[in-house]
Formats: C-alpha cells, structure tokens, sequence
DNA sequence: CGAATGCTATTTGTATACAATAAGCTGCAT
DNA sequence: ATGCAGCTTATTGTATACAAATAGCATTCG
C-alpha cells in the first residue's frame, strides 16, 4: 500500500488500538483525513478496510463509529480464534519444516529469556510469542486461514490500564510453548491443537480480567 | 451501500462468479469503470472489497488479478467453512428459537418439494437451501463468525459446466437438514456439529467434481 | 403540547484532474 | 543475441470539487 493511504491505516488503527477515540463515538472523514495530513480519499479506504476487520461499524445512513466491544463480544472473539489457531496448530504439525521447528525453539527461548530476569522485559516477551505464533500460521500453509486470524487476533479492545501481564501467565505460556514444540516434533496434530486451546483459552481468561478492570476504570472516570 | 458502488459491487462480482472475467486474468480500474457505467471511485472501493474476500488478489506493484484457485485451494477453503458451520450449528443448539426452529421447518419441506417432482426446480431448492443455513448462522449469534463464514461460503470459483447438481447428492442434503432439526430440537450440539461437517464435506466433494470437470474444459477450449 | 414538515448544516458519495509509479519498449552497447 | 538505460505509455494513488443524502433544528399546524 502507498504512502498516504498506509499511513492513514496505521494512524487510525493505532488511534482506535490506543483509545485516543473511543469506543461508540462517531468518525468523520475529513477530521481524520486533517488528523493523519492526507485527504479523505486514502481515508475512505482505511476506513472501509477497518471496518471489515471489524474495528469500525457503520450505522445503517454510513456513518462510522468505533467498534464498542462487549465481554461476550470479546469472549466470542476468542472462541474464534481459539478453534482457527488450534485448527492450525494441527495443519501445522504435518507439514512443519526442521528450520521452522528450529526457529520456534529459538522463539521460545527468547521469550522464556526475556521474563527469567529481575527486570522481566514484557515488549520483548510479546514480539518473540507474535514470532512464535506466526511460524505455526506459516508453517500450516493456508491463505484462508491466516487472513481469518488475522481477524481475530488484534482485539480492539482498549486497555488503559498499561497491560499488567502477571508473570506467571507468562511463564504458563512458555511452558505451552515447550510442549507444542514437542508435539510438533512427534508430529501430533491432535494434540498439539489440544495444546493450542488451551493456550488461548487462557490467554482469553487473562485478556478479560484486565478488560473488566479497565472497564471499571472507565466507568468511575465517566462517573468523576 | 449506495447506488453506483454497488452497482459496481455487485457487476464485478458477478463477472467473476460467471467467468466473464478469466481467473488469472488482469483487471483494470478504469475498464470496469466504463462497464459498470460509473467512475473509478466506486470501481475502486469495490476491489478493496472484493480484494478482502478473497475474489481478487494483488501484486506487489498493486495490480489486480482475478483470484485462481486450485483444487487444493478449493478444499482447503471448505475445511474451513466445514469448521465454522460446524461451530455455528452447535451454538445455535443451544439458542435457537421455536419460531427459528418453524422456518427451518418450512425452508426444508420447500427445498424437499422443489426436488420431488418430475421437473426438479433447481434454483428454488439452492434458495431455499441458502435460507435454510442463514438462519441457523442468524441463531449462533455471532456476528464475527457470520462475517468469516462470508468469506467461504462463496466460491469464486468459475463452472461453466451449468451445475449439474445430481439429485442424489440433494435428497442427501435435504435428509442432513432433517437430522439437523432432530439434533437442535434435541439441544444436542454435538450431534449438530458432527452432522453439520459431514454436510458440508458431501457438498465439497460435489463441489470438486465439477471443478475438475470444469477444468478439463477450459484446458480443451484453450487447446483448441 | 406533540407531531409533522421543511429548511439548513453536516457528512458521505462520486466524478475528475492530476501526480506518482510501474511496465513495456526502443535503441544502444557489449 | 543479450542486457541495460532511458523514454513512453499504461495504471494506480491522491486531492479536490461538487452532488446526494441525512440529521438536527425550528417552525407550524393539529
């Protein structure tokens, strides 16, 4: 994608990602176009494109608003993707390559390394599990399904509170890790997707608490 | 969506779905444009669009071709539709309504009478097969697997031959329904997944067979 | 007082002109 | 012949002007 209209895209993304517009409030064109320095056109086509992945939805005279999601929308995202990652978990685990296997080692030991410190470094943590996740996405060689969790992985769901990750989540993540790796490596698709659920289904479990803290911090702030 | 880009929409779309535009071939903003009777803007939110669901792909100097699935691709697509129709039937189990129950009753006496006759009616039984799935999408209540299954569920996939649907194949599927409706009046969502897979996988194999036999004919016609 | 109607302001949709980029070609050099 | 440089043409990207639609408001009529 060209200039204007990438940088439109991340703009807005990151806006809405980020909560600086919140969610249920009305969008126009022109004020974003001025926000982001480009005309409405490169806007019009972030917009549309945010709206099918679902960050934005259009009342039924077109106007744009930020999506508002609830704790079962949320829990119903994650359903999603729990099922979608686990499906390719288990593409994965026959076609997976030894490079790819060896990368997802290295993946794991990068993340493992990045919290087995005093000063656990949490950024690095979640770029080496994004890496982790992407191998398997790529390693189970479907367009389909990669477009498809595309969709449901970045939740827009805003957390004001700076994401309070607590260490032994992390540490269980890893240890998920391991144990996909060796079901990878017994080529055990069966359970290396029961691994993946579970995975997810945590992750799920962490998201919502964070996300009912935030909502009540919103809720009291509204209420100030 | 308004007029022309829908117009547009829809135009495109269809040219696809019927083979005016050949899967490889190369597509051009301003030639549509002229076709649909509107201008590029329109043309061009609708290859955003088309491009989302798969029905066009883009180079990596941002041309746009028509999308060229293989065989593998085709089933690999109807995995994962076999997935998600799964997943909606066992979560409309345990949400569908008597009323909802009453319409898929009705949908599958009418697609059942538009087969049993000495002049099957074809399109009335696809209509109504089509009503058939939507309402039990409509009682999973899930808005983003409704918007994923979306993009499965058609294919872009050009048959020239004019279906030849066998009757065989549709009594099955009208036999599957019936058991659906036991399985849901029965709240078993199990079951309803388990019937729901072997569903879509009949249809797959259906699906394929006149694919290849499509193929066979392109490649003859291109022979000769 | 409430509902309906018409006006105005706001917002989105479309067309079009122009800019930027990529593809294809021509001719030259090796 | 082959490959590369530079030009030309084709195609997409962006800005902008204008058209259409919609919402909000005020005014009027029942």
């Amino acid at each position: 994608m060209s200039r204007a209209s990438e940088r439109a895209y991340n703009n807005i993304r990151s806006m809405i990602l980020s909560g600086e517009l919140q969610p249920g409030s009305q969008i126009r064109e022109e004020a974003l176009a001025e926000l982001c320095g480009v005309s409405r056109t490169p806007v019009r086509d972030s917009l549309r494109r945010l709206e099918a992945e679902m960050f934005i939805r259009r009342n039924d005279s077109q106007r744009s608003f930020v999506a508002d999601w609830s704790l079962d929308d949320l829990e119903d995202a994650f359903q999603l993707r729990a099922m979608l990652e686990a499906h390719a978990a288990k593409r994965a685990a026959s076609r997976i390559t030894r490079e790819q296997l060896g990368w997802l080692r290295f993946h794991n030991a990068q993340l493992k390394q990045a919290i087995d410190m005093p000063n656990p470094d949490v950024p690095k943590f979640l770029d080496h599990n994004r890496q982790f996740h992407a191998i398997i996405l790529a390693a189970a060689a479907s367009e389909r399904l990669a477009s498809m969790l595309g969709q449901v992985t970045e939740q827009p769901v805003v957390l004001r509170t700076a994401r309070q990750y607590d260490l032994e989540n992390l540490r269980r993540s890893h240890h998920d890790h391991d144990e996909l790796l060796i079901a990878f490596d017994k080529r055990d698709g069966e359970w290396a997707a029961a691994v993946m659920t579970g995975h997810i289904r945590r992750a799920f479990h962490a998201y919502a608490e964070a996300h009912s803290t935030d909502t009540e911090i919103r809720k009291s702030n509204l209420a100030a």
